[in-house]
DNA sequence: TTGAAAGCGGTACCAG
DNA sequence: CTGGTACCGCTTTCAA
């Protein structure tokens, strides 16, 4: 493996050279550039990225701490998962896994061991063992969820109290005078994601505002138990029938039970709404969309730990931009670099 | 953040001592041992990732490459993924995601830049574009699925051919003459996995062995498709019929359409045979299990590549061991780290 | 059984 | 605009 040095030597400048052609963080003269990059380029030569974050204090990594629970939704983790893993190259970030069940001090450890800049923490409960840690932690972090007490932390989550609201609102302005409303699964509603809540509180805001009657209806898992369900909702309402369906799995479901029970979508019988359109596209079926995506959560992810992370950069950089002239003047010795 | 001569001095001893005591390299009287230790904790003590890496030319990190493809089966790629974190900890290496999407290059990147000290490569396909990438680099490497050209590569995955042959087995001595092969959906088949190839390879050879009759009929999306499939399946069958569905989602689907059309399993009318016993013990359904499963074949993978790793290091330090004693004698000076 | 010191491969300061 | 050089924090050699 080539090394920078034998870049240099190749160039026939110094190693520093070499470096700051990589940074940009001096001006390089364009002949000199050139040289550089054709050796670097000659002998395919990649920098090392264990020196490099000795060097720098910056590994350029970032940890992701996974949910272990062999949930339900394994599906929308992975894509959770891919999303932010290519977003953070776009940046030049790469992605470290810090498993669940490694627990809160599985973040202590990337963090101390000086493996990770930052972390981005996923499926985040209401009342979460890694909230208090990650507080403590000197690197910046971003939740994907928003725990009960989340002042002074950086979350990002789908708005769902926005979403239940417009569910609701969308339905109302259609005309419907009752909606049904099918939880998340059981599973689910245990497991304090409070998410859940928040979307009961847009629901039943918007409810009180249109006048819509709200019947609440537990999730199911079999085909027979939604068809029960909604046969249940239809002797309730009054007009034509509505369903809100926030969670993807009861969204399979429900359609298939309208339609074995004889009830077309969009046109004769009732309306589907619901937080995601991954599924109306699959099935060509008239949902109607609201809220974040998760990919579109995945990226504001990372772009804000990005942000957070070259902020504090530049910020240091700038800092020192104004020091430098004083300590000049002084002729004091103070290191410049950033001590952690 | 301390470092290991903060540790050194509070300790009373060397850096190299303390560094002693963590790798076990050498013997370490308990008294002093006892020292470092406690300093350690009391400083809360983390090695520096960064700086162990370039010192000793390991990363402990493993580069997982990922799939892309936003396919059906996120689910139990999901499930590889967190297990292979999970068992990587239990011998001290973290994973460091590579996403598809940067391509081959995003391996030759990890490897160059020293990110990683070895490759598992999930999802292989039988003509697949990062096996020759593979070869060429100086690390080791895990593929789970196994490619058309295979020779001289480290290659895992469930005994699909194994799998069919076994199902069909099952099924004949089961005194069924007749079987119906619910193939994988046309997405996978048409992508280059050729575990589908091996799959029926197995039910053939079988069926062939046992002078049993195979209908195959194509994965389905949806329970309608799924309803017509098992109709027609039913017409070409003599006695009791007979399914075995190895694609997940399709049992599913295929549980459902039996329902549907009043058969019972396992009582009065067929039997479903799969190779996962996941879904069987969710759905309480009489299944039968063959194969790996997948968390098995993620276990596995990381195994063989920490043991390829130590086997590495384990070698080079017997050899170091057995001219030792040479080089003393000659007095000449040679370099005994390894240089890659 | 231990310590001193020379790297590992970059980064960024200082001086020119 | 460029070169020389002192680190970053740990590992491993050599010498005691």
């Amino acid at each position: 493996m080539p090394t920078s040095k034998d870049v240099a030597r190749l160039a026939g400048v110094s190693q520093s050279t070499v470096s700051y052609v990589m940074s940009g963080r001096r001006p390089i003269s364009e002949k000199t550039r050139k040289r550089v990059e054709d050796a670097m380029a000659q002998l395919a030569f990649q920098p090392n990225a264990g020196a490099r974050a000795l060097a720098s204090r910056r590994s350029q990594v970032i940890g992701l701490a996974i949910p272990f629970v062999p949930d339900l939704h394994m599906g929308s983790i992975m894509e959770f998962i891919s999303v932010i893993a290519a977003t953070a190259r776009q940046s030049d970030y790469d992605i470290l896994l810090v498993t669940d069940d490694e627990g809160p001090q599985g973040l202590e450890r990337v963090v101390g061991q000086q493996l990770v800049d930052g972390l981005i923490i996923m499926q985040v409960e209401g009342d979460d063992a890694r909230v208090p840690v990650i507080r403590k932690l000197p690197v910046p972090s971003v939740l994907i969820g928003i725990p009960e007490d989340s002042k002074g932390l950086e979350c990002i989550d789908a708005d769902f109290e926005l979403a239940g609201a417009m569910c609701v609102e969308e339905l109302a302005q259609l005309g419907h005078e009752t909606v049904t409303l099918v939880d998340w699964q059981d599973a689910v509603v245990r497991r304090h994601v409070n998410y859940v809540k928040r979307f009961h509180r847009g629901v039943d805001k918007a409810a009180a505002a249109t006048g819509t009657k709200v019947i609440k209806v537990p999730g199911r898992v079999t085909i027979a138990g939604m068809e029960k369900a909604v046969t249940k909702a239809l002797k309730e309402t009054n007009g034509i029938p509505a369903f809100i369906a926030p969670e993807a799995a009861n969204q399979d479901l429900l359609v298939e039970a309208l339609h074995n029970l004889g009830l077309v979508l969009g046109e004769d019988a009732s309306v589907v709404v619901n937080c995601s359109d991954r599924i109306a596209e699959r099935q060509r079926i008239p949902l109607t969309t609201i809220g974040f995506e998760p990919d579109e959560v995945s990226r504001r992810a990372v772009h804000r730990i990005v942000r957070d992370l070259t902020d504090t950069t530049s910020r240091a950089h700038e800092a020192l931009e104004l020091i430098r002239p004083v300590l000049k003047r002084r002729k004091s010795t103070i290191r410049l670099r950033p001590q952690r």
